[in-house]
RNA sequence: GCCCCCGUAGCCCAAUGGCAGAGGCAGGCCCCUUAAAAGGGCUCCAGUGUCGGUUCGAAUCCGACCGGGGGUACCA
């Protein structure tokens, strides 16, 4: 036992009660397993017939990565949130669960194990155990049973399972969904399906193609496929990166090291498939507008009509545009600097009489050409950036003829169209494009408006709603139509003739799925003789990560070196002798691992079964705990309640809803989506300090003097931000729980606003929540003997009324997430108590309940006066308070008189008088007689119960 | 540039169309204490970023602007 200072009284709530308290309780929920929550079925069903009849509710975080460095307090900020929520609806009569677990793979816990020189399962499993203790110490009530670490064996064995299914799967688009790829082979082999656009490079049908190239056709089928194309390559980290890593100046999201944009062989998920129902399903989803948001945009559907320009050089020239209704305004044209076609459409001569500004003063257009690519291609994105918006460009000396009025106009290749986008090539339309606008002025070409601007209009393109104008031809006229009505007249016209169709973009690309690092799950893929992938065979699951000598990345500052796979390494693993169907054959294996996004993209299905080693999870305990709710039509399924951070909008919220619907396509779950609601919690600010080299000096040692802020002897600068290892201001929960104890701090964490905003933490400011539990604590117990201090007399009225009214408001609160304000009626109701019952005595019938709403926040200390005021058993499974609505309204409520809107005074009239008894006791005031004195009285409104106001 | 969120007391935040204050921190005063504070009590403090509109009535709804935060950006 901790001794108390002398002092002190001995039985007071102090930070050494608080520990010995919260140890205590911690060891007895282990104990006890006052958190295992059982499934309906299945090996952890145990149990379950106590609560059969409940409701069920999942509540899920997103998972921590482990760092070295260890938690802060802003870090569990949103888990201290799902606790409560959880204890709540758990004492609300819910079936909860509610666990945790660790995503382990990837580039962070590998960059710390490469600084520290250690094995990344060394320190990866040293960082567990540290983030273990200190989420242990907070009086979480997960179940322990169902943790589960992404870089465990028995975890990453299904992630190359699902791996495997999305590589058995091909995306059938009519139906919209994913189907296996036995069912495409069967189609093809039938004559009822021809192989998909563009996935047949050979000039032949399926029936007349080799064994070999049909595998490569239903390869290019696949949800999960090889492809050679321009990839984000870091040499600094020595690994190619998705897009969404990839951050708006093109540097990589983690280490800020530059990425360059260049061609590689690399494994690519087929997200694009699923881009309309990503984006459909956005809608019926109960998440923040501001992710939805950014989800919408990151997919970037746009909707147009792609046009194809014939060219003398012979092949056409393909473009996307959202404007068809413009095309008669096209000018010229222009092709990204990478775009195929340039080669063919360059001309051998400049033709007559071009000017100099199209030439760039070169001497022949294979010249001009080939010197802006170079130029372009060393141009990294910061440049481009840097550069604004100066248009540059070049003629590659040939035409394109428009196929709205057959006019020639000239080609272009510029480095504002880009190849990533569209088809890379563009119909310049200045009239209604600022950009093309302006690389028109500044290449002398010319500009056609087709759309009529208003009269008063001054600027230069014009983007606004107006009638077609220059816009007829032989066969169409637009003119005077409305921006709407021209487009689909243009799109039946391209369509009629040939020139092109209606056509949908999207921004989303691809997800490139394979990373040249050691830490992360291997590829179940090996390659034959013919050099084709082949997923190895379920049974020959798991494959293990193999142990390794030297782990870390060949990285480099050179951006031709080339990716190296560390586990290209180890020659005996890189080749294996197998026997897939064809007798026993050396196949080489694949050797990148998966991003560290794989192991997230499902975990939340692993927790509902943890130890299923037969299948990822059972399909009927998925059914449970995620299946759509059959009483609400169009309902998605999903975790209940997702809580976590804004950062991973387009990252983990994207890729994980993606493996969910192909999981849900191939029939594993039941569940459309994977969280069914999500909630952004706010981020945990604090000052840094920053002296004046500009470096950020340890927060902890900066001294306030006379309003300024000195670190040492030097003034230092005050600055607002995240808290983090970077502006070295971090407070960690081991601090706290010494000095306040683990209650106090989940408290103050939740009293400092509702739980999506951000907020300051202030450490000087923890004390006035560790004062409210030393004042709840002082109702139930005997600061001096330790005995409970409660009666067991009868409760009046009046505080009744202020217990009923906390109750109320507590469960508003919890229901909202806004536990400030539940705090802060638990805090009302603790002042009422102590002026009411100075001397002690609150009756037992005030204490309990106001114990049992304090559950969930402070949980340890809750249980512990649970246990004095008697009770033998955990509270965790007592109901939550119920407010009885007699005591929520008045007798007798005092309302307001305005007159013309401003209070002049006040009257006490019976809680259920309607508005004529109102008006009548209003008149009856002599102040309001006064002011109604001589005016007439034009309108009155009168809320029964609220106010009454006489417009005069 | 475009999009989203947020501006209430010195600070963090309540009040979601009806008397601007629930609660906390800081400040001030008092009590307990030999003393101290992480104890107890009392208390000071704003008219809601600005301007307009809707309404009997606006912190709340609408519009414009200012300030802060975030996202995204030659996306055709």
């Amino acid at each position: 036992m901790i001794e108390q200072p002398a002092d002190i009284p001995p039985y007071r709530y102090t930070a050494a009660m608080a520990r010995r308290i919260e140890l205590a309780w911690q060891d007895r929920w282990d104990v006890d397993g006052t958190f295992h929550t059982p499934n309906p079925v299945g090996p952890l069903s145990e149990g379950f017939d106590r609560v059969v009849g409940r409701p069920k509710l999942y509540v899920n975080d997103m998972f921590p990565y482990p760092s070295g460095a260890g938690l802060h307090v802003g870090h569990p900020l949103g888990f201290i949130g799902t606790d409560v929520f959880a204890r709540y609806q758990r004492m609300n009569g819910h079936h909860v669960l509610h666990a945790m677990g660790f995503d382990a793979f990837g580039l962070p816990a590998e960059q710390y194990a490469v600084e520290t020189g250690q094995h990344p399962r060394v320190t990866t499993e040293a960082n567990i155990v540290n983030y273990r203790r200190q989420l242990r110490r907070l009086g979480l009530g997960h179940d322990p049973r169902r943790s589960v670490a992404t870089a465990d064996v028995s975890y990453y064995r299904w992630t190359q399972w699902i791996f495997r299914e999305i590589f058995n799967s091909w995306f059938d688009a009519d139906a919209q969904r994913g189907r296996p790829i036995d069912e495409l082979v069967t189609d093809l082999d039938a004559g009822i399906r021809e192989p998909g656009q563009g996935t047949n490079p050979f000039d032949r049908t399926w029936p007349e193609l080799s064994t070999v190239e049909r595998r490569e056709v239903v390869n290019n089928h696949r949800l999960a496929y090889v492809s050679e194309a321009p990839v984000n390559w870091c040499p600094a980290l020595g690994t190619v990166l998705a897009n969404e890593e990839v951050t708006a100046d093109g540097r990589s999201d983690r280490g800020n090291f530059p990425v360059y944009r260049r061609p590689l062989k690399q494994w690519m998920m087929r997200i694009t498939a699923y881009a309309d129902r990503l984006l459909a399903d956005l809608d019926r989803l109960d998440w923040t507008e501001s992710i939805k948001l950014m989800q919408r945009n990151w997919i970037g559907r746009s909707t147009g009509a792609s046009v194809i320009f014939a060219t003398d050089a012979g092949p056409g020239i393909e473009v996307f545009t959202t404007r068809p209704d413009t095309l008669f305004g096209a000018t010229y044209m222009v092709l990204a600097p990478e775009h195929p076609l340039v080669e063919v459409l360059t001309a051998s001569q400049w033709p007559d009489g071009v000017a100099e500004a199209w030439t760039g003063k070169v001497a022949l257009p294979r010249e001009a050409v080939l010197s802006y690519q170079k130029r372009a291609s060393q141009r990294s994105e910061m440049d481009r950036q840097a550069e604004a918006r100066t248009k540059t460009g070049v003629f590659v000396g040939s035409y394109a003829a428009n196929p709205a009025n057959g006019e020639q106009i000239p080609v272009f290749i510029a480095d504002y169209v880009l190849m990533g986008y569209g088809t890379g090539a563009i119909m310049a339309v200045p009239g209604q494009d600022q950009r093309d606008w302006d690389f028109a002025e500044a290449f002398e070409l010319p500009i056609v408006r087709t759309v009529q601007p208003p009269p008063d209009f001054t600027g230069e393109a014009f983007t606004g709603q107006g009638p077609a104008i220059n816009s007829a031809g032989e066969t169409l006229t637009l003119d005077g139509m409305g921006i709407v009505e021209a487009k689909a007249a243009m799109i039946d016209w391209l369509e009629q003739y040939g020139h092109g169709a209606g056509a949908v973009t999207y921004k989303l690309r691809d997800w490139l799925f394979s990373r040249q690092r050691y830490w992360g799950e291997p590829f179940p893929i090996v390659y034959g003789a013919d050099g084709l992938p082949q997923a190895l065979p379920e049974e020959m699951l798991p494959l293990t990560l193999p142990d390794i000598e030297d782990f870390t990345p060949k990285t480099s500052d050179d951006e031709n070196s080339d990716p190296e796979p560390p586990l290209g390494r180890i020659a005996d693993w890189a080749t294996v002798r197998l026997d897939l169907g064809e007798g026993e054959q050396e196949y080489r294996r694949e050797l990148n691992t998966m991003p560290q996004w794989a192991g997230s993209c499902w975990y939340e299905l692993r927790y509902l079964d943890p130890t299923n080693d037969q299948s990822f999870v059972d399909k009927e305990i998925e059914r449970y705990w995620m299946g759509p709710d059959p009483a609400k039509p169009g309902d998605t399924g999903g975790v209940d309640l997702y809580i976590g951070g804004v950062e991973h909008a387009v990252l983990h919220l994207l890729y994980s809803r993606f493996w969910h619907k192909v999981l849900f396509d191939l029939g594993h779950v039941s569940s459309e989506e994977p969280f069914r609601r999500l909630f952004n919690q706010g981020y945990v600010l604090a000052d840094a300090f920053v002296d004046n080299r500009g470096v950020y000096v340890e927060a902890e040692q900066v001294e306030q003097r006379d309003g300024r802020f000195f670190y040492g002897d030097e003034e230092v600068r005050r600055e607002h931000g995240k808290m983090g290892k970077s502006l070295k201001n971090s407070v960690t929960p081991d601090e706290m729980y010494a000095d306040y104890g683990a209650d106090t701090l989940r408290l103050y964490e939740m009293f400092t606003g509702p739980m999506d905003q951000s907020r300051p933490w202030e450490t000087k400011a923890v004390v006035g929540s560790m004062r409210l539990l030393q004042r709840i604590w002082r109702v139930v117990v005997d600061e001096n003997t330790g005995k409970v201090r409660t009666s067991e007399s009868a409760v009046p009225v009046e505080t009744s009324r202020v217990l009923h009214r906390t109750i109320a408001g507590v469960r508003d609160g919890m229901e909202t997430l806004r536990f400030n304000i539940a705090i802060a009626k638990i805090t009302e109701l603790t002042n009422h108590l102590t002026t009411a019952y100075a001397q002690g005595g609150v009756p037992a019938a005030v204490a309990e309940p106001l114990v049992l709403m304090l559950a969930p926040l402070a949980p340890h200390a809750a249980e512990e006066m649970w246990s004095t005021l008697g009770h033998e058993q955990s509270l965790t499974w007592e109901a939550f308070p119920v407010p009885d609505p007699a005591y929520l309204v008045d007798e007798t409520v005092e309302i307001p008189v305005q007159v013309n809107g401003k209070v002049r005074a006040t009257v006490v009239v019976p809680a259920d008088i309607d508005a004529a008894g109102m008006e009548a006791a209003a008149r009856a005031d002599t102040r309001v007689a006064a002011y109604l004195d001589g005016n007439t009285v034009r309108k009155v409104v009168a809320v029964p119960g609220r106010l009454i106001n006489f417009v005069v």
